[in-house]
DNA sequence: GTCTATATCGCGATAGAC
DNA sequence: GTCTATCGCGATATAGAC
């Protein structure tokens, strides 16, 4: 489509601003200048600053991160061993905030205004922490020969580590005070789980 | 002592507001109002916002959260068997959320305010999280018995899969989405470590 | 539907009396 | 040191022409 239509103009705009300063500082004004329309444009299309934000959140939660884990993925290599599986899982969740750097800051904003959006803190855990959680519980599960008692819990302590670990190295800058190959991290969770 | 002085009456104030609301829509003026003084008043002893807001949040960091894991408490407990200690350490930072609600707020706002305070966040970490996985490191290191092959990963895994739990099931609100009992976690965790 | 222009308000920060 | 009163600005949101 060659001609973008004015929502998705002015969503686009919105992305920018909200993930650069957060909800409360993000100007309707600047919004409005990045997309390259007037300001009553955007008021007639999102009635307020908290509706086009939710819209935006909600967008951003079903496409733009929906990518880390999708169920379709794990189902197709049961044969794959366990080690060799989980290390490639745990790889490329660790490479999502490099390839995606809008990630970081989205998952600031999403932390931080939660207690003032909770509804929108739910669709972030139920698009993509429940989600993950349930595929690699499923992986778990059709793994007998890993005796894991507990595969629902295992698989929150698997992506635990990694999620605590981004959130600590790059989200909270800790690579400067505590740097750690995500090498080691993985080696030691892999045999932890696999044995 | 009986009278607080003025610099402790707005830090208290400012606490609530940006706890309450976050950085940007923290409110000056709101901020004397809970102190009781005046405006002005404020800006006599905290240059700017930003100023206040600095000095606020390291405030809490060294002394209001440092509680969590002191450095003397690790070293005097080697003789408790290693599973029965990580169950008691597990469970206590698991209590931390409800034992003092505004810890919940205040890393809802040093996430959320991370790109923008960078070294907010550092100090945090520095505080916080360093400390945790240094005091761990240190009691994995002194239990050769456990066959730890990198202790300070281990530390990683440990603390991640808890602090992770913890902002998943209260900070987004995923208890109400993927419950799961905290003794699931704690006994998979243990399990995995001690073997 | 989209614009320009404006209404109304609360913000961070300060001047000046006491 | 602390107050009252205020400045200048940018915020969300809207009215009315086209």
């Amino acid at each position: 489509m060659l001609k973008p239509t004015k929502p998705d103009l002015i969503l686009d705009g919105a992305i920018a601003e909200f993930l650069e300063r957060g909800y409360a500082a993000a100007s309707m004004d600047r919004i409005a200048a990045r997309a390259g329309v007037s300001k009553a444009t955007v008021y007639s299309h999102f009635q307020s600053k908290e509706n086009l934000f939710v819209a935006l959140i909600e967008r951003l939660v079903k496409s733009k991160f929906l990518v880390l884990l999708e169920p379709g993925q794990i189902e197709a290599v049961v044969d794959v061993p366990p080690d060799v599986f989980l290390r490639e899982l745990a790889t490329k969740i660790l490479e999502q905030p490099s390839n995606d750097p809008d990630l970081t800051n989205f998952m600031r904003m999403v932390v931080g205004e939660s207690g003032r959006f909770p509804e929108l803190a739910k669709a972030f855990v139920s698009a993509l922490t429940a989600t993950g959680l349930r595929s690699l519980t499923f992986y778990f599960k059709a793994c007998p020969h890993l005796e894991i008692a507990d595969p629902e819990a295992t698989a929150r302590v698997f992506v635990g580590a990694i999620a605590h670990f981004i959130i600590t190295q790059h989200i909270l800058y800790g690579a400067e005070i505590i740097p750690m190959a995500e090498e080691r991290l993985i080696n030691t969770l892999v045999d932890l789980i696999t044995g």
